[in-house]
DNA sequence: CTAATATCTTAAAAAAATCTTAAAAAAAGG
DNA sequence: CCTTTTTTTAAGATTTTTTTAAGATATTAG
């Protein structure tokens, strides 16, 4: 589960990561702007969206993602208590809204919340393409009930694709969720993944879903 | 997204690029007439101006390129901070201003707003003339819900046509936009894709909208 | 009408991106 | 600390895109 906390204090901010880093892959932007250059590469869970920030504040950074198609789950966290605030952020597409200062238990309490409304009151531990299914609680992939061994990144990798299935994701989206922004690793390991998935898949055919886009990326798509 | 830094002082320039070109194609000019003569190819999505410039400054080239009907948005850049300075800048039509020295997220923010300003809040991710429509986010193109497949040259071309249907571009602003004026390349290539992008219109009838100038350029128009 | 010039069209050559392996390096597990 | 597994690097093979080049066709000026 990957959250992003978009917060101009810093102190704050890093509180928060720290309530919740045990559960949740965290990263930070520090402004409206910066937040939303991440949020639109659509590779988050959940946004934890501050509202007074300089220069583009969370409303238009909410504004925003979800006029150009990208629905992360948004909980709007701000120090402005009014009735007005609440209403203009659940309009925009904000699923909830806590209000500053809050308790740890509550943050968590909300996030899962949303997690849950997103999800179905279950969390999904399986996801389908056709009749590829993917346990993703014991991170074991199986082709019409035949188990195929995926070692850590190509599970993700496949799970990634299948969550995007018919929606083209870049080599930089895909670096961004599996590696993390910030790593220091070529993207060539991208093409190795891919590469051996697509190995692995082969034997019951499915290789031929994963289509590459030279110069952008991957889709998986029948 | 293209822009243009007009900076004399090559450290700063290139610490700007470095700032924005992750968003953002750059191009750099290191004097005032340098800049004023990329600029008046009206290729740009935005210029950023230094004020402070020998032989031509950062004014000369704002009122020249305004004079020349090169609407451009531009953000002045300078160390002056003086109330004068900001209101001749404005008065010749600068779009905004940014006191030396800066912070990359307010560059980046400035720039973000500029942009919205000009554009409209939410940038567009398609493209439309007529029938034809092109998804700029996963580059593909359709006519009547046909998918067509354009390479990336093609592509990058026929999105330049469509944002400036029934407007004429020269062969040089099509080279500059998509090649780059830095390009080694013979402007030949120009006419190699005019012809596949119009071979693969022609299955639609949709060459015909393609219109050559003899001499001068291209047009797209009904 | 003819010569000069510009553009179109093709196919081949060159360059660039991606794929595929295998080995090296790093991390995990005992 | 050693073994095993996973991740990363690197280099050659393959595929696709881009560029070059040359002949065909069209346009314009005289």
């Amino acid at each position: 589960m990957k959250v992003l906390i978009i917060e101009d204090d810093k102190i704050l901010s890093d509180t928060i990561k720290q309530c919740i880093e045990k559960q949740y892959n965290v990263e930070q932007a520090y402004d409206g702007y910066e937040g939303y250059m991440f949020a639109r590469e659509n590779i988050y869970d959940i946004i934890i969206l501050d509202l007074m920030m300089p220069e583009m504040n969370g409303y238009e950074v909410l504004e925003k993602l979800r006029s150009q198609e990208i629905f992360t789950p948004v909980l709007i966290l701000t120090a402005k208590d009014s009735l007005n605030d609440k209403v203009r952020g659940l309009n925009c597409g904000a699923d909830d809204y806590l209000v500053k200062p809050f308790e740890r238990e509550e943050l968590l309490a909300r996030l899962e919340a949303i997690i849950r409304r997103n999800n179905g009151f279950y969390v999904k531990d399986t996801l389908e393409f056709k009749n590829l299914k993917l346990n993703l609680k014991n991170r074991k992939a199986y082709i019409e009930n035949q188990e195929i061994i995926l070692q850590g990144k190509q599970f993700d990798l496949l799970e990634y694709l299948i969550r995007s299935k018919n929606t083209i994701i870049t080599k930089e989206q895909i670096f961004d969720k599996i590696w993390g922004f910030d790593s220091d690793t070529s993207t060539n390991v991208i093409e190795v993944y891919a590469s051996g998935l697509r190995k692995e898949l082969k034997k019951y055919g499915y290789d031929k879903y994963i289509r590459t886009l030279r110069g952008v990326g991957y889709i998986l798509s029948d």
